[in-house]
DNA sequence: GCGATCCTGGCC
DNA sequence: GGCCAGGATCGC
């Protein structure tokens, strides 16, 4: 999917929607609704206007003045865009389509349908299921390191890998900066959190804000299908260190990367260097 | 914990 | 045709 940066990346593009209101929302037959109805959806926010646009974890929600927010999550394949003249079609797959007062409109576009659609109405969050799960953001500077190795310890069983990548110990990393965050921390991903000192952890920390940071900075990854609300292209790409790069050297040469698959997913690393 | 699974599409 | 893909849940 889409992890923090190309999200955060798209919530910043998208911020042309505040004070926009919703003329009318309309979800198609295989929109990915969940812990919802899509009657609940337009009910809650049709003829509402959005005020602010958040995020949390890899979830953006856009919120109306009400305090009630539309939660979206990309999944693999989800892209946001964002109309004010001519529509680009036919289009397939476009599961979300917002139509606003002035005439723009927001499209929710996603192939493989992993993205999902929901609500939260509290004021915390804490009633949607999915937020409800979520450990801090990596990105927030209250959540402190001792916070962040005192979450990794309830997890002693777990790789690095997978700790790296479970949403409820931290939020927002994903495969790729997953991957990268490890490589600079010099840790192997097949490493178990119980075998891994304070030490190694408050570092992890660190490199995952780095590796994110990065991404951010060079707005998001784009692998194949990615772009941002406005539809730039975006050149982290070209900045990734082991991700992708199986029998290559990483890209400050320190060693030949090698891929293996943990959880079902690749794992892109060093093993000369991440011990 | 791990593997299977939800989907479609791009690439070799 | 087979393999791969930025995610996350569910059942064993």
């Amino acid at each position: 999917m889409p992890e923090m940066p190309e999200v955060e990346t798209t919530r910043r593009s998208l911020k042309i929607l505040v004070g926009r209101t919703i003329e009318s929302i309309h979800l198609s037959k295989l929109a990915p609704v969940e812990t919802t109805t899509p009657t609940k959806i337009c009910r809650t926010l049709n003829k509402t206007t959005i005020i602010t646009l958040k995020r949390q974890g890899k979830y953006l929600l856009l919120q109306n003045e009400a305090g009630h927010a539309l939660v979206i999550h990309l999944g693999m394949s989800g892209q946001l865009r964002f109309f004010e003249g001519n529509l680009p079609s036919p289009v397939k797959h476009i599961h979300m389509e917002i139509k606003f007062t002035d005439g723009s409109r927001l499209r929710f576009i996603d192939a493989r349908r992993f993205g999902t659609l929901s609500l939260a109405q509290q004021v915390d969050y804490q009633d949607n299921p999915f937020l409800a799960r979520l450990g801090p953001n990596y990105d927030d500077k209250n959540f402190s390191t001792r916070e962040f190795i005192q979450r990794c310890r309830q997890h002693p069983k777990l790789s690095l890998k997978s700790l790296t990548l479970n949403q409820s110990v931290a939020a927002g990393l994903g495969n790729i900066y997953a991957c990268e965050a490890l490589y600079r921390a010099k840790l192997d991903p097949r490493r178990l959190v119980k075998s891994t000192p304070d030490r190694a952890l408050a570092k992890l920390l660190h490199t995952a804000r780095e590796a994110l940071a990065q991404g951010l900075t060079y707005g998001g990854v784009s692998m194949r299908d990615y772009l941002s609300g406005l539809g730039h292209r975006a050149t982290m790409k070209d900045f990734l260190l082991v991700y992708g790069r199986e029998g290559q050297l990483s890209l400050d040469g320190r060693g030949k990367v090698h891929r293996i698959i943990q959880n079902a997913r690749s794992t892109f690393f060093v093993p000369t260097v991440q011990k």
